[in-house]
DNA sequence: TTGAAAGCGCTAACAC
DNA sequence: GTGTTAGCGCTTTCAA
């Protein structure tokens, strides 16, 4: 029986010190399993801390060694300016589960970055303190600031988005920029010239990036730009429909990129009816994008572009694991190509279980 | 242009003090949001911790003022020895992401608090202080002597079953005590006699509470408590058929009440095979428990009892969001009444989506 | 309205 | 193998 009368749970490792007649930094190695300590010693500290259910503050400890506890998991952007639905944060929160779960590592979300007392932006948890590692998900806006300054700090982490800004980010990734060029070039080889896309993530890198694949392959085959072929659809069906409707009603228009993220055939197909045309090899040649594989947003469709979005993100923080531990080292840096599906037209395929949605 | 030359991120109260030729108190004010600072030094101040990217070491505040920072999760149980599937962890952070989303909380999950370098048990959390308060999401072992330490420290919590020797507990939780009561008054009410019972949740409160109510309705008829007519079950499909076998292969059974949580109408069928006999009024009538309303676990059931686990759970997350943000005071004490529902036989209904079940 | 000093619990650096 | 000292960044207490 302790001779200090304190409640289970409040000890400090003075008072463990105490008790036992020897100094707190003895007690510190123990806690930290460092030898300089007897067998016998360390014997009675393990003991007594267990008898007294004693845990180590992190607070102080974090203070002193200036490491921190958590595995960090922040979004850049709110679900106001991109369609991730709760799910998609649940699915990584299940991703994390299984590559830190089994380590009894504290995982913590700051949801909501930009709101309560601390308020501060998406990295908050790590000037906090409270981060020791971070996974960022979700995309970058184009004009990010903060990406540099966690880079350059040297904290652990991982991103779902490329940033120009910082190239050498830690990046997980499906390399969009492709995957838009080789839409774009699938349907010209096909003999469309008028190709319009309708694409999400305005603002965001991947939006950009997007853009720039799309432009690239006009380019190499001499087709002008027209920025009215491009248009970017908000978080509803209603904005799928309304945008493809916008882009097809055009004069001239074959071909259809839809790059919007949503896998929502059915508003595909809706906005098409609303500009009085058919989706279809004998009326809008369309190719779509997924998440998933072998998996088809729409049957009308010519080709199917699937974005191993989830392969990525899963590869990246199981990176950042590996970096936390010890067991690898170096930049984390997964592209992910993406995979153009040509099935031959009326294969049915499932359709997807949709990534991005509104709740 | 500050005169200090610091990385953004890296500043404490006392570069800025400096900087500004005040205290670090003075800082600490205007940090916390507390009077005896003038208008316009505080304006300064302000603006500095702007630009330079001040955040406050979460650590050296919890420290000092012994007020922690997150909203943790936690599991009194492992998998291993409850049903609880990863999918019912993410239902959790839906409720609480629901309740402190907004106003910009760190939420903690402390998944495996057995494992890792600082292990310890369901409520290291608290006691290493980073949580200010704590969803403890799962059912208590009978001989849980945890819950005691958490509720007499005063920490908020809210747990998502009762136990016996805390009866004053914040907990938020359905009445299985009377579920089975009432399941086995339904049975007797028809006029049977030996009723057996299909029971999950063994050495965890929930499941004494099962018991208890089934003995209680047995002893106000006169009927004697046998033994072998309850039976455990464990994780799988294969243990549900093997115990719902076991006891409908007694002699005499007539009765059968599935308290099991599984939900898994399928797997009783087949026990029931297994032991030459059909479920149903000729047969053996059923009870079957299911945490939906108005789904039928197995339609040849002649009653479904609801246990409104999600919604007690969900009321109990945002009482003690009320606690923690002084809306409101006192215990936290939810506790739903299980519905019986009598439905006539044929009566389709969908089937519920299972709750508990092995990844 | 503002500041100085002390100390929360821990561990790094250094002494013995 | 073990102890002493100092200090991490913050806030409380007390003083001016």
């Amino acid at each position: 029986m302790p001779k200090i009368d304190k409640p289970r749970g409040e000890w400090t490792i003075h008072d463990i010190a105490r008790e036992l007649g020897v100094s707190a930094k003895t007690v510190s190695r123990v806690l930290n399993h460092k030898d300089g300590v007897g067998a016998e010693l360390r014997e009675r500290i393990q003991r007594l801390m267990a008898e007294v259910g004693y845990q180590p503050h992190l607070g102080a400890r974090s203070l002193r060694t200036r490491i921190s506890t958590c595995i960090g998991v922040t979004m850049p952007v709110g679900p106001e300016s991109v369609p991730l639905s709760q799910h998609f944060v649940l699915w990584i929160i299940e991703q994390i589960y299984a590559a830190f779960g089994r380590l009894g590592e504290y995982v913590c979300l700051d949801l909501n970055p930009r709101a309560g007392v601390d308020a501060g932006d998406y990295s908050r948890g790590i000037w906090q303190h409270l981060f020791k590692a971070c996974v960022i998900a979700g995309p970058l806006p184009v004009d990010d600031r903060i990406l540099r300054r966690i880079h350059d700090s040297g904290t652990r982490y991982v991103v779902f988005s490329r940033l120009d800004s910082v190239p050498e980010a830690n990046c997980a990734v499906v390399d969009y920029e492709r995957a838009a060029y080789e839409s774009t070039r699938f349907l010209i080889e096909r003999g469309h010239r008028r190709i319009a896309m309708l694409r999400s993530f305005e603002g965001l890198n991947p939006g950009l990036e997007r853009l720039r694949g799309y432009q690239r392959a006009l380019k190499e085959a001499g087709i002008p730009f027209d920025e009215r072929l491009i248009r970017s659809t908000g978080l509803s069906a209603e904005s799928v429909i309304a945008g493809t409707h916008f882009l097809l009603a055009q004069e001239g228009v074959t071909a259809l990129i839809d790059s919007s993220g949503m896998e929502d055939g059915e508003s595909l197909r809706e906005g098409a009816a609303r500009a009085g045309k058919r989706l279809g090899r004998e009326g809008i040649e369309l190719v779509a994008w997924s998440y998933q594989k072998d998996m088809a947003v729409c049957t009308e469709a010519s080709a199917h572009v699937w974005l191993p979005m989830r392969e990525s993100a899963r590869e990246g923080i199981m990176m950042l694991a590996d970096r936390i531990y010890g067991r690898a080292e170096g930049p984390i840096r997964v592209v992910y190509p993406p995979v153009l599906q040509d099935y031959p037209i009326g294969q049915l395929l499932p359709t997807p279980k949709r990534f991005f949605y509104q709740e």
